[in-house]
DNA sequence: CGCGCCATTTGATTTTGATCAAGTGAAAAG
DNA sequence: CTTTTCACTTGATCAAAATCAAATGGCGCG
């Protein structure tokens, strides 16, 4: 009787998620199996290259995404072009600002990344009938605003030290969806891109690593490919005692 | 018959929030007369003097609030005690972590204040069965989100300057409830807490205050009272075009 | 293989804001 | 009325990170 109700269900579930990685951590984890086909019938996977804009800052949102693969950043730019990633979001997160119109910000693909596409009005119309999705969405958007309080404590208070340090520790807990912490990982971010997200100038993110390699807290290969000895070091290094 | 239901419904909220001014922005104004009547029993109104705590980084949350009156500010601290505010909370916000045992921020009255407190349990349980409720509280993380975006930038990217001048607008946009913009204000932080927010120190902040004066930009009295002639002006010295 | 491209590193110098150290001024306390 | 205190300002010096300027080092391509 379980067994089949299992059977029935997922013959329920529209074969493209049922393989899909970002299911069950994602938003599309709190829905119905018929919920699941409504939305799944207007949305659409894609790929996207390393640097392609998922959303522009300023533009009309017409797409909410889930991320199936890789790493999405958050920008801000100034008129004169001064720019500051103020998030990353990672697999299986969900992206987008539900109940504005226009978006305040950049996304785009930070590494090559694979997404969901679903339209906004067959989403916000599927988060007001129900609640489990919107409480879905409310914890992310808690989640998300925690790491940005926490963010502005590094921007505003730590030396580039430990700001290198920090992001590194937030990689090696953030890249691989499977595990809490990594010790080798490859940077999903370039120097520039580093150096947007802390606040910094590429050759003093450069100059940091030059200095944290040479003290051998980390290990560094082909410019992007980081291990770490000893993570509590790390953490040290990034003034989280 | 219309005002007659107006009258049973007015008779049925508690007398404390009648007179509430936050009740109708805040959490409260998403509540039925009866889910009023709930809550209120369990809540109970409290002055705050300047500075008072109203939780502590790494505490047990027991209690949320309803800021009434006054300006309630977040503040992360290291080990070594630099500190940083994350955020600043104006009448009628909400405060607390929802989903949280433990605060990861201190909260504290930035001016003398008023705050509504109900417990925990009895908010999170009045959530649980109310979607109204929490699509509020879902908006309020959003725009904290947005918010704590925006100072990022402010944080990673901006000039001492740019800081100080972008901290004034948001007090100009934030301090009084009823105007959208004011051109004549009071600082709700110190010297210290602005430096705090701003990721500076003191005497930058002083000796940009004091740049800020020379230029026309703002005039002030007393150290805490701030006029803008022109908000266009202050505009262009955040880097806001 | 050699060339050019691009990201990154390294070096020299400058600038911004921090730090250290006195002042100032207004309000509270004696 | 004087003294103390506290928040803030101002000044001199210092240090961290930015800026300017060259190297270096893969990597794709002719």
């Amino acid at each position: 009787m379980e067994v089949r109700r299992q059977d029935i269900h997922n013959s329920d579930i529209p074969v493209v998620c049922r393989a899909c990685e970002a299911r069950h951590g994602g938003v599309c984890g709190v829905l119905t199996p018929e919920q699941l086909g409504e939305l799944n019938k207007h949305s659409s996977r894609h790929r996207l290259d390393t640097g392609a804009e998922v959303i522009g800052q300023g533009e009309t949102v017409v797409n909410y995404s889930n991320i199936i693969r890789g790493v999405v950043k958050l920008t801000k730019v100034m008129a004169d072009g001064r720019q500051q990633i103020v998030g990353l979001q990672f697999a299986p997160d969900f992206l987008g600002r539900p109940f504005l119109e226009e978006s305040a910000i950049t996304a785009e693909a930070a590494t090559e990344s694979e997404v969901c596409n679903f339209p906004r009005q067959v989403l916000d119309r599927l988060v007001r009938r129900t609640p489990e999705l919107e409480h879905k969405l409310h914890r992310q958007a808690l989640k998300e605003l925690d790491e940005a309080r926490d963010w502005m404590l590094t921007l505003g208070r730590k030396t580039a030290q430990e700001k290198v340090a920090s992001f590194l520790h937030l990689i090696a807990t953030h890249v691989d969806p499977e595990n809490i912490e990594t010790t080798v990982f490859d940077l999903p971010l370039s120097r520039a891109d580093i150096a947007d997200f802390l606040g910094l100038t590429i050759e003093t993110v450069s100059r940091q690593f030059t200095k944290l390699r040479k003290e051998n807290v980390i290990r560094i290969e082909n410019n992007r490919h980081v291990s770490v000895p000893d993570m509590d070091r790390l953490m040290r290094y990034a003034g989280n005692d």
